[in-house]
DNA sequence: TCGCTGATCATCT
DNA sequence: GATGATCAGCGAA
């Protein structure tokens, strides 16, 4: 997959991985009361992508990318902030989309009450370590089967989907240049970020 | 609005 | 012992 990340050719493994990551846009997170409309992720191809947490095969920490998809990866990132990865692909891949931003749609107080910082709503879920902060997740989630009802889970978007555009990944040192990041466009909750410095407009 | 920086630790070398 | 898929607060402009 290597190969394909530097010529930009892609398969069917990798077009499955694109896919997937446009279609968790307009899809909904949900625990307890709190709804979270995804608006912004990133895709990671796995053992391949040397972005990728799993580029050097599995460990503790990224066993759960190895297994089933629909599972929540959760890494504990820069001491104080927890980010979660949708597993995407059969098992043994390592495929998963980042989550990197949301809207609130309903729980607002419960998420103002999370989080303690003040922030303008369309802030509360912008980047991917607030995301998590608004649902709550931490490593205790990592695992878990999103689309099980009941505790934290996945609901697919309704209807037709939304415009979608397409540009660089950000905040990684490697393989930035590929265009693996999608967002709703215009909404204003997504990341706004300045891109790796690596990687071109 | 932009740019800088401290906080803080699991993971891997 | 270094690194990092980050955030928030601050000051400058």
């Amino acid at each position: 997959m290597l190969r394909m990340i530097t010529t930009g050719q892609t398969d069917g493994v990798l077009n499955d991985l694109l896919d997937e990551a446009r279609s968790l846009l307009g899809a909904r997170l949900v625990r307890d009361d709190v709804t979270l409309r995804i608006t912004e992720v990133e895709a990671y191809a796995g053992a391949d992508d040397p972005a990728s947490h799993a580029f050097r095969g599995p460990t503790p920490r990224t066993e759960v990318m190895f297994g089933p998809p629909a599972r929540l990866y959760v890494y504990f990132s820069y001491g104080m902030h927890w980010c979660a990865n949708v597993v995407c692909g059969p098992a043994g891949t390592a495929a998963a989309v980042l989550l990197r931003a949301g809207a609130v749609e309903s729980g607002m107080e419960t998420v103002r009450r999370r989080r303690g910082v003040r922030l303008a709503g369309r802030d509360l879920a912008r980047g991917p370590a607030r995301l998590t902060a608004c649902l709550a997740i931490s490593g205790d989630d990592n695992g878990t089967d999103l689309l099980r009802p009941g505790g934290l889970h996945l609901e697919p978007r309704e209807g037709s989907g939304p415009v979608i555009a397409q540009g660089p990944r950000v905040g990684v040192s490697h393989a930035a240049e590929v265009p693996w990041r999608f967002w709703v466009d215009g909404d204003p909750s997504v990341s706004v970020y300045r891109r790796s410095q690596r990687a071109p407009r």
